[in-house]
RNA sequence: GGCGGCGUGGCCAAGUGGUAAGGCAAAGGUCUGCAAAACCUUCACUCACCGGUUCAAAUCCGGUCGCCGCCUCCA
């Protein structure tokens, strides 16, 4: 089976044929960078992060284009408010952003552009609609005419009737219609401006995309991406003023994520129910914090939340404890005869490529992906003690196969474990030291059969958090 | 008001016509002097509710209820 990718504009899930064989075209809306980001921005990239990668993954060469949004009333009020040039604002959170993406094992685009960069091609787009009659000056301003756009609406699948009956639009007398939306913004007095044949001023939110996409892959792409949020109007402009440019189709696949959100309520900056990503990532792994975002599929709404993020630590720590059994007999010496654990677990293996490729093939499921690596996983546990090294291994290279696409369950297992515990060691208010003493206090105990003292050690390191293991080898110990 | 989506076990979550994956949690067991990890067993005759279509429906159709999103900046 070929991919299949569910496509907003249909409104159903269809087979990916990119416009040009072999290669796929895929631009992302980036953030606009006034603020720090939350993990509603990190699950939006972290998806399509992993959909560049499985595409890579199929064969495809595909070229990823990701802007950062640098010009931008948000951008400008916070600036004025902290009385520093608007660059100041941008180029500090756009570092963060850079920051954010990379804890999160996001791999670059192949371009990352940003729209005061395309000034002029911004301006040629605009000129370009003014001389096809979809777009007027108005004072400083030049507004898209949305009446002149016949197909305005489609990817939203409303209609302009409705949409003004509903109306919290506010009234502008400049505007002939009030959903026209700005391609071009006079600059009030202080305002960071640009020359332009209407003046000085600034782009308006939504022509950057379609000038920024257009330039680095031409009229008509494959994929274009974003949150849910973003289909109106963000998305519905950009497609009225590439289509009204050009003629042409500007997008074939629209792909829209969803959104995450807090006691079933969605995250953002008006609500004022964000985490962002930093704050999340004191308390939380960011492989845990990956793997989370993965574990549900891409358009459904996902639920943060302290709970719902330890499960997910809990099922990737089963995940690594099972790799680092790999990797223990993979070192030891120890051979053993097959047995019938070792061929159900070669069964699986052998299943595994083409489980997975079934699962993303269909629109992207993460969450059956990784269902089927813990089943996987009871079946290496299974097998551990009989299976012959090339079986593990061979187990492995397929994990590590599928890793690599969704960017999870990559680490090495002992480090991972390693990780895991050094952050949990952090709540713990016994030092290491005096573990090590109490371990040879209760070794000595259990020596001379004095269970008792033995478990008294156990139980006193236990209210501390302290998990006492006992092996052949000594005894070791965790943080629970 | 318009448009769109969702409702699967205690929790998370796949499944869109063929008789309910997987994870977390819980209970019992095996192993262990005791623990931990792991393994085994149990845990939805049922998929919000009510009708309908069908040999067959969680999956399709109609209705009801509940929740959410977009319609204003938003991943």
């Amino acid at each position: 089976m070929a991919l299949r990718v569910y496509n907003t504009l249909s409104g159903s899930k269809e087979p990916f044929v990119p416009l040009t064989p072999g290669k796929a075209r895929m631009y992302v809306c980036g953030v606009t960078v006034y603020d720090f980001c939350h993990i509603g921005h990190a699950r939006a990239y972290v998806v399509f992060d992993m959909i560049y990668r499985y595409l890579q993954a199929t064969g495809l060469e595909v070229e990823y284009v990701r802007n950062y949004t640098d010009i931008d009333d948000k951008i400008i009020n916070r600036a004025n408010r902290e009385g520093v040039p608007y660059q100041e604002i941008s180029e500090k959170f756009i570092a963060e952003f850079d920051r954010d993406m990379e804890s999160l094992s996001i791999q670059l685009p192949t371009v990352q552009p940003k729209a005061t960069e395309h000034i002029p091609e911004i301006i040629a787009l605009i000129e370009r609609l003014i001389e096809k009659g979809y777009a007027y000056q108005a004072g400083s301003d030049v507004n898209f005419s949305v009446e002149k756009f016949s197909t305005y609406l489609k990817l939203s699948k409303r209609n302009l009737e409705d949409m003004q009956a509903g109306a919290r639009v506010e009234v502008d007398d400049r505007k002939r219609n009030p959903m026209d939306f700005a391609l071009w913004k006079g600059a009030k007095p202080g305002e960071p401006y640009w020359e332009s044949p209407w003046g000085q001023g600034r782009p308006g939110w939504h022509i950057e995309c379609s000038a920024m996409s257009m330039k680095y892959f031409g009229e008509s792409f494959d994929i274009h991406g974003g949150g849910k949020d973003l289909i109106f109007p963000h998305h519905e402009n950009e497609i009225a003023q590439a289509e009204a440019a050009t003629g042409k189709p500007f997008v074939k696949y629209w792909i829209h994520n969803g959104f995450v959100n807090i006691n079933a309520e969605k995250m953002s900056k008006s609500l004022g129910n964000f985490f962002t990503i930093k704050q999340v990532l004191e308390h939380c792994d960011a492989e845990v914090l990956r793997f989370f975002l993965l574990s549900s599929h891409y358009r459904s709404p996902l639920d943060f939340s302290d709970q719902n993020l330890k499960e997910s630590q809990a099922g990737l720590e089963r995940i690594y404890n099972s790799l680092a059994g790999i990797d223990e007999r993979l070192l030891g010496s120890a051979t053993a005869a097959a047995g019938e654990e070792a061929a159900e677990l070669e069964e699986k293996v052998a299943a595994l490529p083409g489980r997975f490729r079934e699962a993303m093939d269909d629109d992207f499921n993460t969450a059956l992906a990784l269902g089927h690596i813990f089943e996987l996983v009871r079946s290496i546990n299974k097998a551990l003690p009989s299976a012959p090294a090339e079986l593990l291994l061979k187990t492995k290279q397929e994990v590590a196969a599928i890793a690599g696409i969704l960017g999870v369950m990559d680490s090495v297992p002992a480090e991972f474990l390693g990780r895991l515990m050094q952050r949990k060691s952090e709540g713990v208010e016994i030092a290491p030291e005096e573990i090590e003493k109490l371990i040879e206090e209760r070794a000595e105990a259990r020596k001379a059969k004095n269970y008792k003292r033995g478990d008294e050690i156990r139980d006193y390191l236990a209210e501390r958090n302290i998990i006492l293991l006992d092996s052949a080898q000594g005894t070791s110990w965790k943080i629970k």
